[in-house]
DNA sequence: AAGTGGTCTAGACCACGGC
DNA sequence: CCGTGGTCTAGACCACTTC
């Protein structure tokens, strides 16, 4: 029997949707047992590799822990290392208020670096966006995006004022983010970014390149931030 | 048939073994299609679960990419982003000779920030091993380790001078590292570490501070880290 | 002994991409 | 159409932990 999705999702998300739940809503606390491998399968009438699946999948991304011989547990909650987040997406997990400011936005032909991380010619036509990103009313980062402009037309006419450029991008143009590569450094702040998010001028910043991809690993969109170390730190899991 | 191994290694990572050796000979290039699940599974003797097995989690290390309806291919070598690995480890896929020198190795009882991190009472005796680290004859980083002395008795005796703590602990103390959680931010050099690495004061460092897992979760070692950002650059990947 | 996660089998059907 | 990866089954045995 082929377990039929009434809604076309698999059942190993489904199973890990249900217990994200448990423990958005509160009913699962950190160290708390989530459901064995074999109760979960009885559960959810799925066989014993697909409640693993579920599970396996759910502690790659440190949502639950394993323990041989123990049990499955609810991980205590370390903010979403590894996760490929929106600004908005990870203001809101912070629940704080994200505000942006648009500072240019325009098509160029001469963004030779950018063009070449997104694996474009040289001088291709380049959306450029740049934003003032600030939370709580303080100025908290600069982020630059760089996108093809053939790729994504009008994409300057879309709400980004009002709207998350994620959104846009996964909704109306269609476009599966999969993952991001980052190179991340320390950097002192020149004049214009001083002034701009309003620190004395050398101040350190994390500056962090980002080129994300589609899930089929097309490079979609090169992002270039200065965020400022006294209201940011980055957080990520490593394995061995 | 429950597959033997000859050496208790699982069958899945022998199957990774051979396609990371085929990689590293240079006998397969990134870009080149690695053998599909079906073949694979052939090859080795094993069931699709299994060969599937070994390409899902070597995916997951970014050593190949998989492209439903087209193949699994070596992935473009980005460097083993989200891997931990130790300074000597590193510089060694670097191709560079690791250099260290040790400023600082006793045991002290009131590191009470270290002992937090290491879910310790306040005053716990903790060994602190304060280390520059250095690479092609330059100063590079600035590393403080803390380790519960109760359960590292000796450690400092150990030929720490020569060897990998890494290896260390592993070989001698038999502990299973597994995972570590980072927190990165920007920070300005104070004079002694500005004098330490050799670089102008006030110099914007890349710093870390990292809490080493062993592989039940327990935590084992918390580092310190101050990192010249002329010569070190994170690289991590965030998945959607 | 009972329960847990870890590995594995020998298949199946589906969705997708290229021909 | 055929080969690919993605999901899934209905079990099995092993290693580990707790009782």
């Amino acid at each position: 029997m082929t377990a039929k999705n009434r809604n076309g999702q698999p059942a190993y998300q489904r199973i890990q949707g249900v217990i994200r739940k448990r423990i958005d809503s509160g009913q699962l606390h950190p160290g708390d047992a989530v459901a064995s491998e074999r109760d979960l399968a009885k559960i959810h009438q799925v066989s014993l590799m697909t409640a693993r699946h579920a599970l396996a999948s759910l502690e790659r991304e440190g949502i639950v822990e394993r323990r041989r011989g123990i049990g499955t547990f609810v991980a205590a909650p370390k903010i979403h290392f590894n996760k490929l987040m929106s600004y908005t997406e990870q203001m809101s997990s912070r629940s704080l208020v994200a505000g942006s400011k648009v500072l240019f936005a325009k098509v160029l032909d001469n963004e030779n670096e950018a063009a070449a991380r997104l694996s474009l010619p040289p001088t291709s036509h380049i959306i450029k966006l740049e934003r003032l990103r600030h939370a709580a009313g303080e100025p908290f980062a600069l982020e630059t995006c760089y996108l093809n402009a053939a790729e994504f037309p009008g994409l300057l006419d879309a709400p980004i004022w009002r709207d998350s450029l994620f959104g846009v991008l996964e909704r109306d143009y269609k476009v599966e983010l999969g993952y991001a590569d980052e190179e991340v450094d320390a950097t002192a702040a020149d004049p214009r970014i001083a002034e701009t998010l309003s620190i004395p001028r050398r101040d350190p910043l994390l500056r962090i390149r980002q080129v994300i991809y589609s899930t089929k690993g097309r490079p979609i969109m090169y992002v270039l931030g200065f965020y400022r170390s006294d209201r940011h730190n980055l957080v990520i899991r490593r394995f061995r």
